[in-house]
RNA sequence: GUGCUUGUAGCUCAAUCGGUUAGAGCGCCGCACUGUGGCUGCGGAGGUUGCGGGUUCGAUCCCCGUCAGGCACCCCA
């Protein structure tokens, strides 16, 4: 009988383990440097918290069950209901705008593709409290500056943005009903996928003329800055009439481009996402080739903590997985070396040696150094073997030559030197050793 | 949940038209090497060819089912 993990779970061997906490920490840094405090929250919920505002469907997504107390559960498929439960609670005791981040792992029942597990583990920053387009430029910069701070440069990401809010007004200008919108935005969605056609012909159910969105696949879509999108609606008059309102996905572009994030940033506005959440601002995150999936996605949900927790406040927020993420790093190399196990491995040259290397081995640990050494009796070289395949950068050698004058060899690992210290002063010997070559 | 596709050692991959005992590299363990390591050489362990059934004298190879991975759809945390 061989068991394995279920299908889309994982296990994290020491060396994945590493690699996903070199993540999270990244993710921790750059939360904790905009202000960001972190919270938490069960990882199983009451089914109702899911259904209550996406409706009954959902549940074919959700990892649910009922439990031993006749209680219909869930697995937290994402964050966001359990943070407006969270905030609505002390939302009156908040100064605001509260930033919030969590790093929760959610679940979702779905067959797994690459990228996408039933498992995974995710950012969620959230900004609460601030109507304005700042707000929204502060979550994207942070998104970006995570990207930064685990190596990737603006020539391996970018960031898609759009709006709802402009979105709506370039269809209002296009002429499109608001019962014909949400088909409309399926176009948009599906444009230059097999898909487009079953879009296309919702939208003419609707009602809607294919002509009037034309406009806005063909030219505006194109547009890649606010100018240029200037520029492709100048050529429609009700179009450019719109552009010339007040638009806050402007402010937030101009906010991001002062912050000197210009380079990462790229209006697109095929961007749509859900359509239940997002009130304004929606952005994906992407790799540059597109190969992977969307990193990370976002947005402004001014009307949902409302529905859901009763406190009608407004705010943005992203969720960043670690799925797609630690694909990207490790495609472009961006995976650090395991880090080395111990600092230090203590070598017996005869079997009489044991107990003063045990002796020793032990006062270097509470000297605070990490220490290893070959449980059974071996030769010297395969003691040092182990030393460097553990990546110990000293060698602690103790043999009856040099205990007979109260010393130990010490040796540094790389460049193959040793010297004789007395027993006494080893600890401090090897501590300084190891600061000095950081 | 639907469609397509793939499955050989811990990892990456071989194996003629369906043919006899399924191989290699890397990794792991041991030896050369009993006061000094990374190299090298030699040796060893490791396989129900994902699993079950069928066709056949004979199946890693052909067929069916199933499980798992990948791609697309659905959905987008």
């Amino acid at each position: 009988m061989t068991f394995r993990a279920l299908p889309g779970f994982r296990d994290f061997a020491p060396e994945d383990l590493a690699f996903r906490t070199h993540i999270f920490a990244a993710w921790r840094r750059v939360a904790v440097r905009y202000g960001f405090a972190e919270y938490d929250g069960p990882p199983l919920e009451p089914l109702d918290l899911y259904t209550a505002k996406s409706g009954d469907e959902i549940v074919g997504q959700l990892y649910n069950f009922t439990d031993k107390g006749d209680r219909e559960v869930s697995l937290r498929p994402e964050m966001t209901p359990t943070f407006a439960r969270m905030v609505a609670e002390r939302a009156n005791g908040l100064k605001k705008p509260i930033r919030w981040f969590a790093i929760p792992q959610l679940f979702r029942y779905e067959r797994q593709q690459r990228g996408r597990l039933r498992e995974h583990f995710q950012l969620n920053c959230d900004l609460v409290g601030e109507p304005g387009p700042l707000a929204d430029a502060e979550v994207i910069a942070l998104a970006i500056d995570v990207m930064r701070e685990l190596g990737l440069a603006h020539e391996q990401f970018r960031v898609r943005v759009s709006d709802r809010r402009l979105l709506d007004a370039l269809f209002t200008a296009l002429g499109i009903t608001a019962e014909q919108k949400p088909a409309a935005m399926q176009m948009l969605d599906k444009f230059g996928r097999s898909e487009y056609a079953k879009a296309e012909s919702a939208f003419i159910e609707a009602g809607g003329r294919v002509a009037s969105v034309e406009f806005l696949l063909k030219e505006l879509r194109q547009a890649t800055t606010w100018s240029t999108l200037l520029e492709h609606g100048a050529k429609h008059e009700g179009v450019a009439a719109a552009l010339a309102e007040e638009h806050p996905l402007r402010e937030t572009l101009a906010a991001l481009e002062a912050m000197g994030l210009g380079d990462y940033i790229e209006l697109d506005l095929s961007i749509v996402r859900g359509l239940a959440y997002y009130t304004g601002t929606v952005f994906e995150l992407f790799d540059v080739e597109r190969s992977l999936r969307a990193i990370c996605g976002g947005g402004r949900y001014d009307a949902l903590l409302a529905s859901l927790g009763g406190v009608d406040l407004p705010a943005v927020g992203f969720g960043m997985g670690d799925v797609v993420l630690g694909e990207l790093l490790k495609e472009r190399g961006l995976r650090p070396d395991a880090p080395p196990s111990v600092d230090v491995i203590v070598a017996a040259v005869t079997p009489d040696d044991m107990p003063f290397v045990l002796e020793a081995a032990h006062a270097l640990r509470d000297g605070g150094l990490g220490v290893e050494y070959a449980l059974a009796p071996q030769a010297l070289g395969k003691q040092l073997k182990l030393g460097d395949a553990r990546g110990a950068r000293l060698a602690v050698v103790i043999g009856p030559d040099d205990r007979a004058q109260g010393a130990v060899m010490v040796k540094h690992l790389a460049d193959k030197t040793q010297t004789a210290v007395p027993r006494d002063t080893l600890v401090a010997h090897c501590r300084s050793l190891l600061t000095l070559n950081g």
